[in-house]
DNA sequence: CGGGATAAAGTGGTCAGACCACAGAAGGAG
DNA sequence: CTCCTTCTGTGGTCTGACCACTTTATCCCG
C-alpha cells in the first residue's frame, strides 16, 4: 500500500509514536507522556500539532490531562474506554450515522449475550460446587442497584439513571470490558430518548413495578444458571420496554 | 449537576455547538462547517481551540477535511464510523484497556448475533414468498467474497482479508449499522495479531480449504433460514480457527 | 529552629499572527 | 471559445506569547 501519497500530518505523527510506545511497553497506564513541548520538539513538530493529538487520545479516554505541577499535573495514561465509546455513539447518533433503532438493537444483542454468558458460568460453577453465597457472588452489585430501586419515590430519570447502572453491572460481572464499554456508550447515546421515552408513559408506576420484578427475575435465572431462561427475560425485558415507551420504530423498515 | 465548575474548555465549546446543530438538524451530512476561522470568531474562542475539536470529529468519523477551494473541501459532515470504531478499539487494546481476548468474545458475540438475525429474516421471506433467487438476495455481496476466496494461490494475509470483507459483508446484510461498525473496528483493532496467529499454522492450505467449507454451510444456513443452525456453525467456525491459530489464552481466567 | 507566607518552576490551556500548500474560481490572452 | 495565469479561500502548521493552576522551594519572622 502506497499510504506515503500523504504528507503525513503532524498531528498523526504524533497519535502514532505514542501508539507505538504503548504496543512497545514504552507507554503503559498510569505512566507520564513527556511534556508537550517536549513532544513537539522530540518529534519535530509544532506544539499545536501536538495538542491535537492529545485532544483525540483525551477524549477517547486514553490519557487524562491536568493542569499544574507535580505527580498528578501532565498527561496521564489511563485507559477508561467508557468516555471514548459513548461519545463516538453519541456523536454518530447526533449525525445519522447511528439509527437509533440499530442502537437498540445492539443493546438487546449485547445484553442477552451477557445474560447468557453470566448464567452459564455461574450454573458451571454452581454445579461444581453448590452451597455458594448468592450476595457474595458476581452479581452482588447488581443486587444492591436492584435494592435501591425498590424505593417507590424515585422519580422516572432516577430509576432509569439505577436501572441503566443495574444493567451495565451485569455486564461488568460478565467480565468483559468491550462489551461494558459498549453497552456504557450505547445507554449513553440513546439517554436523552430514553428519558423522552419515560415521559410518554402513563402508568409509571405499573411500569416501574413491572419491570422490578422482571429484574429480580432476570437475576434469579442468573443465579440458577438457566442461560436459555436468563436470555429469554432480558429480551423480553428489553423490548416491552421499548415497545411501552413507544421507542420502537414499527412501520421504520430499511 | 453542577458541571460548571469546570471553566468550560474552548475546545469542548465547539464540540458541543456542533453536536447541537447536528441534534437540531442545522446540520446534516453534506453539509459544509463554517471555515475554521468563522467558527472561532462566532464562538470567541481562538482558531487552534476550534482545530482540536475538528481533530476530535475527523477522528471520529464525523466530518472530513480537505484543503483547497471549492464545494469539495472544507470540513464537510460525514458519518463514518468505522474509523472511529477502529482507532478507539486499537488504541484500547494497546492500551490495556481492553484485553485482546475481550475483543475476540466480543466478536463472537456480535457475529453469532449476526447469522441468527440474517436467518430468522430470510427464514421470514421464505416462508412468506418462496423461490426468490439466492444470488440475487441479501447475501449476494459476501458470496462474492466467498468466491474471490476460492483462489488457492491467495497468501494467508489475503485470504484473512477477505475472509473479514466477508463477516462484515454478513453484518451489513443484517442491516444494523452499529454492529457492521463495531465488527469492523473489532477486526481492525485485532488485525495484527490475527496476521501473526496465521503464522503458527503450519498447514495453512488445508485450514483455508476447512474455513471455505465453513463460509459455504454458513452461507446456506442463512439462506435456508436456520437460526439455529447458523448461530453454532458461526460460533464453532470462529472459536475454532482463533483455537487452531493459537489466538486463545486457555489458562488465562480472570 | 519551626512554621507559615511568598516566590519560583513546571505544565496544560488558550490566543494571535504568520506563512505555506492546495484546489477551485475568475479573468485575461490568444 | 479555449487555455493559461492569477487570485482567492481554505485547511495545515509553526512560533511566540501569556494565563491558570499546582507543586515545590525559599525566605522571613516569631
Amino acid at each position: 500500500m502506497a499510504d506515503e501519497a500523504v504528507p503525513a500530518r503532524a498531528w498523526r505523527v504524533v497519535l502514532e509514536k505514542i501508539e507505538t510506545d504503548l504496543l512497545e511497553g514504552v507507554l503503559a497506564p498510569g505512566d507520564h507522556l513527556p511534556p508537550e513541548r517536549e513532544l513537539a520538539a522530540s518529534l519535530g513538530v509544532g506544539r499545536s500539532s501536538v495538542r491535537e493529538a492529545l485532544r483525540v487520545l483525551d477524549v477517547l479516554g486514553l490519557i487524562r490531562t491536568a493542569t499544574g505541577s507535580g505527580p498528578s499535573a501532565g498527561a496521564i495514561v489511563i485507559a477508561t474506554p467508557e468516555g471514548g465509546m459513548s461519545a463516538l455513539l453519541r456523536l454518530q447518533v447526533a449525525a445519522r450515522g447511528f439509527p437509533i433503532d440499530d442502537v437498540m438493537r445492539t443493546r438487546l444483542i449485547l445484553e442477552t449475550a451477557v445474560a447468557d454468558d453470566l448464567a452459564s458460568r455461574i450454573g458451571a460453577v454452581r454445579r461444581a460446587q453448590r452451597g455458594t453465597d448468592a450476595a457474595a457472588g458476581p452479581l452482588g452489585e447488581s443486587r444492591r442497584f436492584l435494592d435501591a430501586m425498590d424505593d417507590v419515590a424515585l422519580a422516572p430519570a432516577e430509576f432509569l439513571a439505577l436501572d441503566a447502572q443495574f444493567h451495565l453491572a451485569l455486564a461488568e460481572a460478565s467480565g468483559n470490558n468491550v462489551v461494558a464499554a459498549m453497552m456504557a456508550g450505547l445507554r449513553d447515546a440513546i439517554e436523552s430518548y430514553v428519558l423522552a421515552g419515560a415521559d410518554h408513559i402513563a402508568d409509571w408506576p405499573d411500569t416501574a413495578a413491572r419491570l422490578r420484578v422482571q429484574h429480580r427475575e432476570i437475576v434469579e435465572a442468573l443465579e440458577l444458571g438457566d442461560p436459555v431462561m436468563a436470555r429469554r427475560l432480558v429480551s423480553d425485558h428489553i423490548t416491552g420496554y421499548y415497545a411501552h415507551a413507544g421507542l420502537t420504530h414499527d412501520g421504520k423498515d430499511r
